[in-house]
DNA sequence: GTTATCACG
DNA sequence: ACGTACGTGATAACA
């Protein structure tokens, strides 16, 4: 018989995976990283070596015939961790759906079934490898028989193959002579004792002079050194008994027939809905590869190019219960070169300009079709608003916004999950309608997706046609998943119609001068290059500052100041460690403001300039499927982080102003996380706080410190307004203690205190801890979830982590909630006066409006009154508003 | 592509 | 004993 067997060593693969592996886990908590580590490993040597046969040993947790001899064999071993033991038997089942045999057996460790395996395959003529991630296996190495041991060497894995003669090239013994050294020098990891005084260097010395363990003490005399002598002849037993723990068993009685172990097709539907449920991403992709191969995915997609044709589906479309449209991602004009629609499963049409079909045909149907009032689904709705209001802009009879009947696939399978970090077409598909479709990758080969774009090649067109297709079947599924959660209010009346205030406030954009962004560079450059000069003097080189390696070097060994390493790679340079070392030397401050001003100079003045569009302005993007917590996020380029803390950082808002005509209004929330703690913790002691009107961080402090409200000195009110934060982000006295610069103890009674103040905040703080660990997640007052899949981890560091979360996150999220709520109210109210200031920013608990000069009393009054009644809470929601020429005045 | 740093709420 | 504040995005350095 012939044929190539791999045997791979199922525990220590999978223990070599779980430490070598970042942690990953699924929504529901179960941790995944050393399954997903086996498989890739698995795969990668299944894709070399192309065996015939396949099996994985694992260990039982009944004792094995070495413990019947020895009872503490092994008995200095940890137990598994949880997190990787709550993998084993999940792991097992991953193998048994994708038809690998498994093997194990009472009273034998996986080792000797790997040894009986391969010797019996050997005997039999076959060739055999054998994966392992520990050397006790070597012994078994042969001509025929390989022991490959992968190895994580930085960041790539890499294999040390052993063939009987690469043992004893590299360790100097033969296989079998592996046994003896054991039966000498013992092993820690077994608790395999060996003989006293006898290690590693001297086992090696004894077995070159006598060759092995036999012939050793039939010439135990011999030995030179006396005490390693007489530890030898003491202890004979001991050795032989050693010697018989530590020989892997060739001779198990495993009834395994070879054709039971042969390779199949891996990717069966168990499989698939295993690796679905594990949450699999890049596994999933394999079987895509594979369905791309045999097209299970048969769907034919109808391609239309003629115009009498096309009218002919729009008409049907109107008629049609819902729909369900895809158009090109990156095409920014108000027309369409493509378009895919899909009016029921199996009715997909792609359409595609050229022929009879303009673009601008194609864009004004799916425009009517959108006035028509037919429900429509689609992904990034945002997106798509360019097309569908590019005839009017207002649109009757659908609702807040307009967004009555649209459907955004990808904001409803944010809700559901928000802590993922894709939506688009082929997760969607496979999260929720449980199909595998090719990636784009696959999809289009070479081509990048403009080019299958412009040349409207056959993937091009499945691709579309798979988007439309998954779009129409997934609003269904979404919905009737978004309304068991609760969430469907939240989708239908918040995210919904904040995908059109969105869509505008992007649209409009803000005004830069582009020319005062320009000096207030400049004026940057020059103070930049007499501190970079500063610097390399004190420190008596030239080096580059902005690089923390080499920065780190400089102060704490050329220099020699104490900061020690903090991070993985070396030393920390942060800005709180450098302010603790300001005192020792005087570059540090040198540093700090170099940091400080190249910062600004490319983060803001030069970063900024590249956005400037031929308008003026700067379009941001706010994205509504990012964060945790149910905010938005602001990329190319962020405008919610824009300078403010400091004096010089702060001047750069003066370069954003608003048109000619139109003024700046501003208003920000005062502490609107705090208020909806008050809220939601129905604390009487902080409603009542917020009633009186007053400095809530100066009553804290007076409660706290117990002290009279008037007494109250700046450093309490700090204080104070610190454990108001802390309280917040899910207070923990290392983190308040960090804050404030002070002692852990003084911290912990700070928080004592505060929570002696407003007990039941402190209740219900401990309260969504506790929701959490039962339900797995947290909600909002609007009903929004962030799962906790950390709550669950057996590691501190972790459940640590989860419990802050399970404590900020309806705070956070309920606060995101409001202003969302504030923003859509807004943008009607400008919309029902038809006045023509516009919402063009957000940021978190701010909107900046540009206001006609003839409008700004209606629009204080409009914004003053929608933010301060989004929402109705046991204390009021105050606003501060501000107007200005420009950003930095209306702050 | 990842890491460290720092800008904002 | 563990080693921390919550949520983001952009840049430069370095692998």
């Amino acid at each position: 018989m012939s044929g190539k067997l791999i045997l791979f060593d199922g525990h220590s693969i999978l223990n070599r995976a779980f430490y070598g592996v970042p942690d990953l886990s699924t929504a529901q908590g179960l941790h995944t990283n050393a399954i997903h580590g086996f498989l890739n490993i698995m795969f990668r040597f299944l894709e070399e070596e192309k065996p015939d046969y396949i099996v994985v040993a694992f260990d039982r947790k009944e004792p094995t015939f070495r413990h019947k001899i020895y009872a503490d064999y092994k008995g200095t071993r940890k137990p598994m961790p949880e997190e990787l033991h709550e993998q084993v038997p999940v792991m097992k089942d991953v193998l048994r759906a994708m038809g690998v045999r498994i093997v194990e057996q009472a009273g034998f460790e996986a080792d000797d079934i790997l040894g009986t395996l391969a010797k019996r395959a050997q005997e039999e003529g076959m060739e055999v490898s054998l994966v392992s991630g520990d050397r006790d296996l070597l012994q078994i190495a042969t001509d025929r028989i390989k022991i490959r041991i992968p190895k994580t060497k930085g960041a790539r894995t890499e294999v040390e193959d052993y063939y009987a003669r690469d043992v004893e090239e590299k360790y100097g013994v033969t296989p079998e002579g592996f046994i003896d050294l054991k039966a000498l020098m013992g092993d820690t990891a077994d608790n395999i004792p060996g003989v006293p005084k006898v290690g590693e260097k001297t086992a090696a010395e004894l077995l070159i002079r006598f060759g092995d363990l036999d012939r050793l003490y039939e010439h135990v005399e011999e030995v030179p050194k006396k005490a390693v002598r007489e530890s030898l002849m003491a202890n004979r037993d001991l050795a032989y008994l050693s010697r018989t723990l530590a020989t892997i068993r060739v001779d198990c009685p495993i009834e395994l027939d070879w054709e039971q172990a042969r390779v199949k097709d891996f990717y069966t539907p168990e499989a698939y809905a295993l690796f679905q449920r594990l949450e699999f991403k890049s596994m999933l992709a394999r079987f895509g590869e594979k369905a791309g191969e045999k097209g299970p995915e048969s769907e034919r997609f109808f391609r239309i190019s003629d115009l009498a044709k096309a009218k002919e589906i729009f008409r049907k479309a109107r008629e049609a219960e819902s729909a369900a449209f895809w158009i090109p991602e990156d095409e920014s004009r108000e027309e369409l070169t493509a378009l895919s629609l899909c009016l029921g499963e199996g009715t997909v049409y792609v359409f595609l300009s050229g022929g009879g079909l303009t673009p601008r045909y194609l864009s004004g149907e799916l425009a009517a079709l959108y006035r028509s009032g037919q429900a429509l689904s689609s992904f990034s709705v945002k997106r798509a608003y360019r097309i569908l209001l590019s005839e009017e802009e207002d649109v009757k009879g659908r609702g807040i916004c307009g967004s009555q009947g649209l459907f955004d696939v990808s904001i409803a399978a944010y809700l559901l999950n928000p802590l993922k970090n894709d939506y688009d077409v082929q997760d969607v598909a496979r999260e929720y309608l449980g199909r595998m479709l090719p990636g784009r990758k696959q999809l289009f080969d070479k081509l990048s997706y403009a080019q299958a774009a412009k040349q409207k090649t056959e993937s091009f067109v499945s691709y579309a046609g798979y988007a439309a297709l998954v779009c129409y079947a997934a609003r269904s599924v979404l919905t009737q998943k978004l309304q068991e959660s609760g969430m469907w209010e939240l989708f239908e009346e918040i995210e919904m119609p904040l995908t059109r205030v969105l869509y505008e406030m992007e649209r409009e954009g803000v005004a830069v001068r582009r020319e005062e962004l320009k000096s207030y560079g400049d004026a940057l450059v020059e103070r930049i290059g007499e501190l970079e000069r500063s610097i390399h003097e004190a420190a008596g080189e030239n080096f580059n500052i902005n690089s923390p390696k080499q920065l780190g070097e400089i102060l704490f060994e050329k220099l020699g100041l104490k900061g020690g390493k903090k991070t993985k790679t070396g030393y920390s340079t942060a800005a709180d460690i450098l302010e603790r070392l300001a005192p020792e030397h005087p570059i540090i401050a040198d540093i700090l403001e170099y940091r400080g001003l190249t910062k600004l100079k490319s983060t803001y003045a030069d970063g900024l300039a590249d956005y400037i569009g031929a308008d003026g302005r700067i379009h941001t993007s706010f994205n509504q499927t990012i964060t945790a917590t149910g905010r938005i996020s602001s990329t190319e380029p962020n405008l919610q982080n824009i300078p403010m803390r400091t004096p010089l950082g702060r001047q750069i808002r003066k370069v954003f102003v608003p048109k000619e005509g139109c003024v700046f209004t501003d208003a920000d929330y005062s502490q609107i996380e705090l208020r909806v703690m008050a809220h939601l913790s129905g604390d009487a002691q902080l409603i009542e706080a917020y009633k009186s009107d007053a400095d809530i961080h100066r009553i804290t402090a007076a409660k706290v410190f117990h002290t009279p409200p008037e007494e109250v000195t700046d450093l309490q009110r700090r204080n104070a307004k610190a454990v108001n934060f802390g309280i917040i982000y899910g207070i923990s006295s290392f983190g308040l203690s960090q804050d404030l610069n002070i002692s852990r103890k003084e911290s912990e009674a700070y928080i004592r205190q505060y929570f002696e103040t407003y007990p039941d905040v402190k209740r219900y703080l401990d309260g969504q801890v506790e929701q959490a660990r039962q339900t797995g997640y947290v909600t909002t007052m609007f009903g929004r979830r962030r799962p906790i899949p950390e709550l669950k981890s057996g590691n501190f560091m972790q459940r640590s982590f989860g419990e802050r979360v399970a404590m900020n996150s309806p705070i956070q999220g309920t606060a995101a909630d409001i202003i969302k709520i504030a923003m859509i109210h807004v943008w009607e109210q400008l919309k029902v006066r038809g006045l023509k200031s516009r919402l063009i920013l957000q940021i978190h608990d701010e909107l900046l409006i540009e206001t006609d000069s003839r409008e700004t009393e209606q629009v204080k009054e409009l914004l003053i009154h929608e933010m301060k009644h989004a929402a109705d809470l046991a204390v009021s929601l105050e606003v501060d508003l501000h107007t200005g020429k420009n950003w930095f005045d209306a702050k």
